[in-house]
RNA sequence: GCUGGUGUAGCUCAGUCGGUAGAGCGGCGCAUUCGUAAUGCGUAGGUCGUAGGUUCAAGUCCUAUCACCAGCACCA
């Protein structure tokens, strides 16, 4: 006999062997119905698979998460055999549960379209419906390599030949279908539901390894019932509307163009929305204790191959070869060659100069300006950095990832054991800044040394160690991202989401020991022996850009009072009070609140239609009655109606409303 | 960079079998002067991403290329 602890704390005797299904039917013939899996000690396993000592239990149905993850999961194995069954010859290979459903990445040599995801999802219905039972089989290493090798699966083969020697090979079956598998699984294909949609094909390579085979990746998204599966595909959709590029271009806060692939155009009122959120960055590390600097776009490549740039990053640079144009035009317009190429007389002198990726090398010159003692630290230099890169093609994702940005830099010089104190202050700035924004929930990860990197192994393990150390002790949980730092320091990553849940790398902090060697920075310590500084890399925002483009996804372009690039519209109910409106405006604009006016004659509706749609806070209708009174009534954006109130009242409201957060 | 898709008016999009390029919104003009999410009428906008090719004829078919979109890889 075994005895059962069941989550709610309660025990049963049951013999030896017993499944989770027994036990779920002993509990009740509903729980026996809708048991998908069984949870054994934390463990998830089948429901037929025997119990064989004392053990908490619990069994999973669809209500948990859990549940949710497993039909996911086997959705993935049903469209596999689905697009076996359609597409013979397709190789099948990996095939996870993730966040809303499923992938699986298919070998095949004609590409998938979405024209076949009718097909695919017809079938998948047939397999569902034959409801037929996974069955679990553990082979041997040899019998399960021969079985996929004569299948032609050389993709399985080579994941099972990459397995532990000691793990044992567990093989799912539904039906005929076969594929090797951890687990675990429903009990049989029924239990899917027909909750589930294909989303996307796209390529993914194997193994996530760019230099081995791409393979097409197929999504679907699964969920508990078809409500909860509309009310997903509503949410894609609201989530469109607040796409950063759409509501870019509906706002007219800024456009990109082929000629400028990767560089923002701001308009007028992307570039006011810009300053204030610079101007508020600006305000909140001066009073932090930074110090502001600017420094040259183009450095000369001697620098950045001490820096190591030129050596680990050269490829994400744009460099310019550095002739002197004058010779280059005199011999255009002389040769007749139509060569038309920059000659250069001397190969030896040419010289190449990089636009900066970073600002990191030119701080620390800045820093290597006079002497230096430990009175100076920590010393905060602050940039807007405008940095170039040349990021790869399809990379770039509106303003969210460019190839022209301006971080909100700094480099913190600090002595080692001001390292955690640094961190700390850095950390309560982050989140006191992304509250600001209105950003609560931050994903922070802490990035490990990568492969190709600069300094020693002992500089890593003493910064990582450091790092951790620092994080830690601001008391913030996090991930742990192995393989990827910086290369030359490893960096707590600060994640935010856009609107449709992927997560955008802004804040960091990069813990250094290298370059301050590399470009020999040093100060005087208190023992009157010169040392080396440590430089923090920190970012709070990260770029401008991206962090604009998260900005607007997440206010849905509504932006409060302090950000709007249009604070409030003056609306003439008709022309005949073109004149106060005009007052207004001007009484406004004089106490520095970002006004339009619209005296256009239209009618009240059509301005009150097209000022909400451009999302502005305040739209203030004026006509006879407000006239007279001196008042305005003010329509809020996101509520119906309107609330007179006398002009100056007004003024104080929106004034306190703009005022940027301390 | 890789795989797949898309590119037609300022915007959103239609354009059948290859046969003289269309709609709505927006713009402009005129009328309207109106009290909280679209007033009416009229009118002008296009080398169909770019470059080649096939064809009597190309928005449509083919090739190359650029940009964008999704994902992968890379990254703030």
């Amino acid at each position: 006999m075994i005895t059962v602890t069941l989550p709610d704390g309660s025990k049963r005797e049951y013999t030896t062997g017993t499944t989770g299904g027994d036990i779920a039917y002993s509990i009740g013939e509903r729980l026996g119905k809708a048991a998908l899996a069984v949870k054994v000690n934390d463990k998830i396993i089948d429901l037929n698979r025997p119990i064989t000592g004392d053990a908490d239990v619990a069994i999973i149905t669809l209500k948990s998460d859990e549940g949710l993850e497993l039909i996911r999961h086997d959705a993935a194995h049903v469209m596999a055999e689905a697009v076996q069954e359609l597409f013979p010859g397709t190789q099948v290979t990996i095939g996870p549960a993730i966040e809303n459903g499923f992938y699986y990445d298919f070998a095949r040599e004609q590409p998938f379209t979405d024209s076949d995801f009718e097909a695919i999802e017809n079938k998948m219905r047939e397999i569902i419906k034959r409801d037929e039972p996974f069955t679990r089989e553990e082979w041997s290493r040899e019998d399960a390599i021969k079985f996929f090798k004569d299948k032609g699966e050389e993709f399985k083969v080579e994941l099972i030949q990459d397995l532990p020697k000691d793990e044992i090979l567990s093989i799912y079956k539904q039906g005929e279908w076969t594929d090797l598998c951890r687990g675990p699984h429903l009990p049989s294909t029924g239990k899917v539901g027909t909750a589930f949609k294909l989303m996307k094909v796209a390529g993914a390579y194997w193994r996530g390894d760019s230099n081995r085979p791409m393979l097409q990746r197929i999504y679907g998204t699964v969920w508990r019932d078809k409500k909860e599966l509309d009310a997903y595909l509503h949410l894609l959709e609201e989530a469109e509307k607040r796409d950063h590029r759409r509501l870019g271009q509906e706002l007219e806060l800024f456009h990109l163009q082929e000629e400028a692939a990767g560089s923002v155009f701001w308009h007028p009122k992307g570039w006011t929305l810009y300053r204030q959120v610079e101007n508020y960055v600006r305000n909140q590390i001066s009073a932090a204790g930074y110090v502001e600097v600017k420094t040259p776009q183009l450095i000369d490549r001697k620098l950045w191959e001490k820096s190591g740039h030129w050596d680990k990053f050269r490829k994400n640079m744009f460099i310019i070869k550095d002739s002197d144009n004058s010779e280059l035009e005199d011999h255009e317009s002389t040769c007749s060659c139509g060569c038309h190429g920059a000659k250069d007389k001397n190969e030896d002198n040419v010289r190449y100069l990089a636009v900066k990726p970073m600002n990191c090398p030119a701080h620390v010159q800045i820093f290597k300006q006079g002497t230096k003692s430990y009175r100076d630290l920590p010393l905060r230099m602050a940039e807007f950095g405008c940095c170039h890169r040349n990021e790869p093609s399809g990379a770039l994702h509106g303003i969210m990832r460019v190839r022209q940005m301006v971080q909100d830099d700094a480099h913190i010089f600090c002595s080692e054991d001001q390292i955690i104190s640094e961190t700390k202050e850095f950390c309560a700035l982050l989140l006191k800044m992304y509250k600001d924004f209105g950003f609560e929930n931050v994903g922070v990860k802490i990035a490990t040394r990568p492969e190709l990197r600069a300094g020693t192994d002992e500089t890593w393990d003493k910064a990582e160690k450091g790092l951790i150390e620092a994080t830690e002790a601001t008391g913030l949980s996090f991930d742990l991202a192995e393989g990827e730092g910086a290369f030359y320091g490893p960096k707590i990553e600060f994640h935010l989401t856009d609107a449709i849940g992927r997560t955008w790398q802004c804040g960091t902090l990069q813990l250094d020991f290298v370059l301050p060697e590399r470009l020999d920075a040093e100060y005087t310590g208190e023992d009157g022996n010169k040392h080396r500084p440590v430089m923090l890399h920190r970012a709070i925002l990260g770029s401008l850009e991206r962090f604009i483009g998260i900005l607007i996804e997440h206010y849905a372009g509504a932006f409060p009072v302090w950000l709007a690039p249009v604070q409030a519209v003056v609306a003439t109910i008709t022309n005949e009070f073109d004149d106060y409106g005009q007052q207004v405006v001007d009484t406004l604009k004089k106490h520095g609140i970002r006004v339009e006016s619209d005296l256009r004659s239209e009618k009240i509706t059509y301005k009150v239609r097209e000022h909400s749609l451009k999302k502005v806070p305040y739209i203030l209708a004026v006509g006879g009655k407000e006239k007279e009174t001196n008042s305005v009534a003010v329509r809020t954006f996101g509520s119906e109606g309107q609330k007179v109130m006398g002009l100056d009242e007004f003024i104080a409201m929106i004034t306190d409303q703009a005022k940027m957060p301390a």
